[in-house]
DNA sequence: CTGAAAGCGCTTACAG
DNA sequence: CTGAAAGCGCTTACAG
């Protein structure tokens, strides 16, 4: 009595999952035709109408769900395109994930990010497991090293390509960084002058230069300087790497207060700002800064003249462009960023 | 010629990945052997150290990488665990998203998660998908219907559990938000009335009173008013959704200026200090507000009296707890949040 | 209009 | 100390 018959009588019993196979038995078909009525050639293989209703009816009873490793274990095609990025919890690289994963399901894949934290042995790490996911295509943003991911993918046979951060051996999406820092720069710098009445030079604050992105927004920094006829300090550029901590750190150590700052992306601004709050009010008064990376509260606060918004959708679109075309390139492809000034 | 022995030339050529059967083929044993090497249960299954160390060598050489789509349809456990998240840009549920996946890891599992975009058919769709790829278990966050999500987990033998927003067919982990609302708004209230020298109904801002965290949040506020005596008129509560521009609109469009505003989330905050620096600079001098999340920029503007901060750190470590007992419960806990008030 | 069979790349008892 | 074999749940030519 308690082995009878279970056809129809609901979703699999805790443990097994419903296989084609189940469905075809309670149907009375074949595990073949099951499957092609599920993923939809089933009108290519010519199976009746009655017959398609008759499967999916049982499927939607027993809350059948395809089991994708085995479909994807036997298809040539995972469908699933892969994603590395620094962190999350930041506006830029949070709204590059969102729109990614929208960006992705539109072009019918399947998105699966990870995120590494800066982190080159997790970047190395998080590549690989996504090829062993059979990613069709990784997408790499801000690594610290992104060559040796991109021959893992190579050797994989795997698309890639690099978003934020150049690389060497893929194609690469990113932010027009010296003419984004060169604008920010001319404002920062004719604001001052306005206020003041003369030129003075600037500080540059967060990132590390050996790393590209920070070492084009230097260049357009100290070239905005240079075309009003000034040359800046090396002791005016604090390097002082991403944290937060090490921005307000280099700040506080500096012994003067500075009256003009270019701040080197959101993180660095975090540190920055808590620098700013901790002064005499006095001092705060006339400080000014400008900020590379866009975020919409640092955005409205008091002392910024304005901000550099990376373009985030345009740098997406191009990504998926290329993965597109399906060619291979190692061309450095630059997306022009956005300023958004403080409405004075 | 073009046929020849190519064993030790490296990786694959595009297309077919090594297999763990070429590697035998080349080491001359099986692919049994290579297998047990490969993931470790070579000493249980006493494989000589040599054939180990040569296995191990050529799989290095010809770049091998499991199949892990394979891997997890062979084994009985799949080791991944996904997480359903409304959105990525947002620091709250940045900040959630990025811890998640390092305790995943810690917790030994492999993170999936994906962006709903508060959306409900998008966190169905979503959810069927991740028990496609055989999640071992779900954490479902801030979803609109949870229950129906967790019907699917049940029905596949999923384990699930909600975060942010409380279910009723699942163990849920949630914030406190009747308690972060009730001290908020009383900091809220007291420096409004140290500053007026009287006591002044606040308005409330964004979000859906058919929301459980709004709703407890409302009832916070509410609380926090009728602890001193005052009655907050139903006008002065605009749960008007979540995007930022509702908050904008639903503030201009009062006729007159609020002078002590609680706002429900940093999303609805946006389009609150839009308002707020659209108003003439005389009339937004004495507006006072507080809001529900933090951020770390709009905790630092001039107009803000605090912020409640979710203790995103101790709900992960809720859920991973509770993912560890494996047991089933309808519970909900509550995680009290933390108050970050401004610096006077 | 439909089914039997092979095979995707692994893992794991089982039998030496 | 090691290998042959079965099977995870699908998909897809192939043969009716």
């Amino acid at each position: 009595m308690n082995s009878g018959d279970e056809a129809g009588s609901g979703p699999a019993i805790s443990g097994k999952r419903t296989t084609i196979y189940d469905i075809a038995q309670t149907v009375g078909t074949s595990a073949s035709a099951v499957s092609a009525v599920l993923n939809g050639t089933w009108r290519k293989r010519r199976i009746s109408q009655k017959l398609a209703d008759r499967i999916s009816a049982v499927a939607v009873e027993k809350g059948y769900s395809i089991n994708l490793q085995a479909s994807v274990l036997r298809r040539e095609r995972s469908n699933i395109i892969g994603m590395i990025v620094p962190k999350y919890d930041n506006r830029y690289f949070g709204a590059i994930a969102e729109q990614f994963e929208e960006g992705a399901r539109k072009a019918g894949y399947f998105p699966v990010i990870t995120c590494t934290q800066r982190d080159p042995n997790l970047e190395l790490e998080a590549a690989r497991m996504l090829l062993s996911y059979q990613v069709e295509c990784l997408i790499v943003t801000g690594a610290t090293d992104p060559d040796r991911i991109s021959d893992l993918c190579h050797a994989a046979g795997v698309k890639v390509v690099n978003l934020d951060l150049p690389g060497s051996k893929a194609h690469s999406v990113i932010s027009d960084n010296h003419q984004g820092a060169l604008e920010l720069t001319r404002v920062l710098l004719s604001v001052r002058s306005a206020q003041t009445g003369r030129d003075e030079c600037l500080y540059f604050v967060g990132g590390r230069t050996n790393d590209h992105n920070t070492s084009e927004r230097v260049r357009g920094f100290l070239q905005a300087h240079s075309e009003r006829g000034m040359t800046v300090p090396a002791a005016n550029v604090l390097a002082c790497g991403y944290a937060a901590q090490k921005a307000y750190d280099s700040l506080s150590a500096l012994g003067h207060v500075p009256k003009g700052i270019f701040v080197n992306s959101t993180i660095s601004l975090e540190g920055a700002v808590r620098w700013l709050t901790d002064l005499p009010a006095q001092d705060r008064q006339d400080i000014l800064y400008c900020c590379f990376d866009w975020d919409p509260f640092a955005a409205l606060m008091p002392n910024c003249v304005g901000m550099a918004q990376q373009d985030v959708p345009a740098l997406l679109e191009r990504v998926f462009a290329w993965v597109a075309t399906g060619k291979t390139s190692t061309t450095v492809e630059l997306v022009p960023c956005r300023l958004r000034l403080q409405q004075p």
